[in-house]
Order: structure tokens, then sequence, then C-alpha cells
DNA sequence: GTGGTCTAGACCACT
DNA sequence: GTGGTCTAGACCACC
């Protein structure tokens, strides 16, 4: 279970959680029925506190993403990863619209747009 | 003076406003050494406390846009617009890689992505 | 607001709390828009934690019944009343269909089933 | 010996086989002195741990339904199946008026929560 | 003033 | 061991 925690990041660490989440998902790093690591062991190794996880878990469970069995854990709902990745695009759908709408309010042409756009598709160094 | 709030957005009342009037300032509709509506007469004319007025036109001051005299108003700052667009642009690209990132995760590939791109550029209704 | 907290109930105080909120906005103590008590406000009430009221309006939010806005307080949701009876209905459904099935693996019969619910109909002291 | 258990349900696994072990005292497929399986044995059989089956075990013998022989095994205590019966039956007056309380917080009127019961009854499928 | 997030503990129920 | 609930504080952002 590979989580990296951005302390300084403005987004809130239980989202910053479940997102890390729906992406291992998405690339088939976790399947359906996998076993999650516990809310109290997950905290300690991120050195957050246990209800911070939880809130993380109670939102993937919310969505769907997870199910969790009181005094067994949390586990990968049984639900196609197809789902998950329409969510995440409809995510990048809303985020592009707020850009584009940026870059029109302050006089970009479309190809000045397309030409940033690959830029930093490319230079992207995840 | 034509700004628009939306309550229920997501985005504070005080961005909303700042941002509203750079892109004015960027589509020349306000100038150099405008004057601004006055804090009290904004917040009655949108309804809304005149303490967020006054953090939207510090949060402007901050950054150099305006420039606020006491017992007279505030006024755009002797800035070229190119400053603002250039602060926009900053913000486009900043949005743009989150977008790509979460698009790069969900496994969209250059081309499913400008398309998505060149399709809300059209069909954008602003 | 008058609400009644069991601490000695098995229910959990934030599942009280939004139990009862819902019974008001069907009995039209609380009407669309009206604002509920702030979070803290109503901890001090009810001298429970802050956390525990922000649980039960964020699970009220989930469900649709309320509408929470930053630095302005939560709101009864703009939707019909009928929606919140038709979720207690349901409720009511399940709870009578667990009574029956016990009732019937303990040789009830219909008519004595009958008896008692009508007994329990009239007597109720609410 | 039959008994099920729902992993998804939200009543604990070990209700759940108290609650069958009642029912078939109640329906005298389990009669006075009759040995039950083994912890180890119905924890096998059910693939749940053993220390779930013995928590169900012990609760049954607070209750005084059967008794439990340190070597031998549990036995259905010597006690009238009306006992039994008495007590499913309080439990069945206490879902009742859980359920008639939440229908009177909704508006319901006798004849509308009859009707309700009728139909729950006639159609159940166990 | 309001809500949003987070901490570092506690106690309880279920497996 | 696991999760579920709750406490009594804290700090921040928004109005």
């Amino acid at each position: 279970m590979q989580i990296i925690i951005q302390n300084s990041s403005e987004i809130p660490i239980y989202e910053q959680i479940s997102m890390q989440i729906k992406a291992q998902i998405v690339s088939a790093e976790l399947k359906e029925h996998d076993l999650l690591p516990s809310v109290r062991g997950l905290a300690k190794e991120l050195k957050i506190s246990a209800l911070t996880v939880k809130k993380a878990y109670d939102y993937l469970e919310e969505q769907g993403f997870i199910v969790t069995v009181h005094g067994k854990g949390s586990f990968i709902a049984s639900t196609n990863a197809e789902l998950v990745k329409e969510e995440l695009r409809s995510q990048v759908d809303a985020d592009l619209e707020i850009a584009i709408q940026k870059a029109k309010s302050c006089g970009m042409t479309k190809d000045e747009m397309m030409e940033l756009f690959l830029l930093i598709w490319e230079d992207e160094s995840c």
C-alpha cells in the first residue's frame, strides 16, 4: 500500500487518501475483494490520526468503491474498475472546463492553449 | 460594474469577485485609474456582507491590481493589463496540470484528452 | 429546536439527532430554507461534542435533506417533505418485516400479531 | 444442524446463530438435552471464527437456553420451549413498538399501517 | 459569528 | 486483531 501524504497541500488529507486509492483501483494495483490496510494501521504508517483515515474510508464507501465489515476490515467493492474510471473522467471534465473558462477570460486562443496543453502533457514527471 | 455571485458555488465569494474584476481588467472594461464601486455600495448591490467585498479588494490590492486610497476609494492600479493576463495564465497552467495528472491516472491517452479539450472549448456557453 | 438525546440508547447520538430533525421536517416544524442551529451551538445545548453534531448534519446532507453553506450555516433543503416521508416509510417497512419474521419463527398467528399491533398502537405514549 | 450466515447483514453473526438456534427450539427441531454441534465443528462448517460460535453459545447459555458441559459439549437446556417463545415474543413487541413510533412520526394512519402489515405478512418468502 | 479539517486519545462491539 | 462512536480540544477559511 503506497500512499503519499502532502501535508502542505490544500487538499484535505482524507481526500488525498481516497484519491490515491481510487487511482490504484483504476491501475489495477487494487482489485476486487482486496483487503485495505486497517484504519489504525494506515494511520500509524502515515503518521496521521486514525479518524482521518476512517473519514477517507467512509468517503470511499459512500461512493460505493469499498465495503467495510465490522471487525474484519475494508475491502475493494465488487465493482468494475470502469466505474471508478468514469468518476475520475467526469472530474477531468470539470477541471478542464474551469481551466478553459479562465483561459478564455484572459484572451488565450485555442491554439495557444493547445500548445500549453501539449507542453504540460509531455513534461509531466508522473 | 457587472458582477454575478453564485452562492451555491464552491468558490468563495471573495474570490468570485476578484476573479471577475481581473477578467474585466483583461478585457479592458476596467482601465488604469478607474474607480471601483465602494465596498458598502457593492455589498449592498450584491446583497452580501461588506466584509466579504473588503476581503476581495484586499486580495486584489495584495496582488497589486488595485490601489485603495483612504477616504477616496479603490482604483485600478497603473499597471499593464499584461500582468493580470500573466497571473491568470499561470492559473490556467496550474489547473491544466491537475486535470492532466488525473487524466493520466485514469488511463486517458493524449488523443482522447485532446478530443475532450476541443469539445469543451467549442461547447462553452460563456 | 427541540432535540432529546438518550445517552443510554444503543442508537448513536448522531443518528438520534438526524432522526429527530427528519421527524421535524415531516411534521412541518422545520420548513424549506429554515436555518438549523449552528454545529457548536447545538453541541453546547445538548452537552455533546461538536463533532457529533457535525456528523449528524453531514449525514443529513448526504441524504439531501439539508444544505450546508460554509460560514453561513445549515439549512433545510428545498425538497418536498414527501421525500422524507418516503424515506421513513421504507424504514417502517423494513422494521415491520423483521418483527414479522420473528413472530412467524415463534409461531405467532396473524390474528395474535394483529391484536398485539392494535394494542401497541393505542397504548403508545407518544 | 442447518444454520445460514448472511455475512452482509447488519445483524452480528453471533446473533444470527443464536436466533436460528432459538427458532429451532421453538419449532421443536431441537429438543431438550439435544447435543449442539461443537464450537470448532460449527465454526468450520460455517467458515467463521470459532470465537464467534463460542460467543453465540455463551449468549444462549446466559439466557438459559443451552447448557455447556466442559469436555462434553453444549446441550439444549431442560426448559420448556414456551420460555423461548416468550423471549422471542418480547422481541417482537419491542420491534413492533419501534416501527409504530416511526410510522406515527411520518403521519401514517392506523389503517395504512395495518394494510402494510397484512401485505408483508402474506408476502413473506420465509 | 459560521463550518471544515485534524489530533490524540478513549470505550465499546464484532471477529 | 478489527471497525464504530465519541470527546475536548485545536487551527483555518469564510461571512
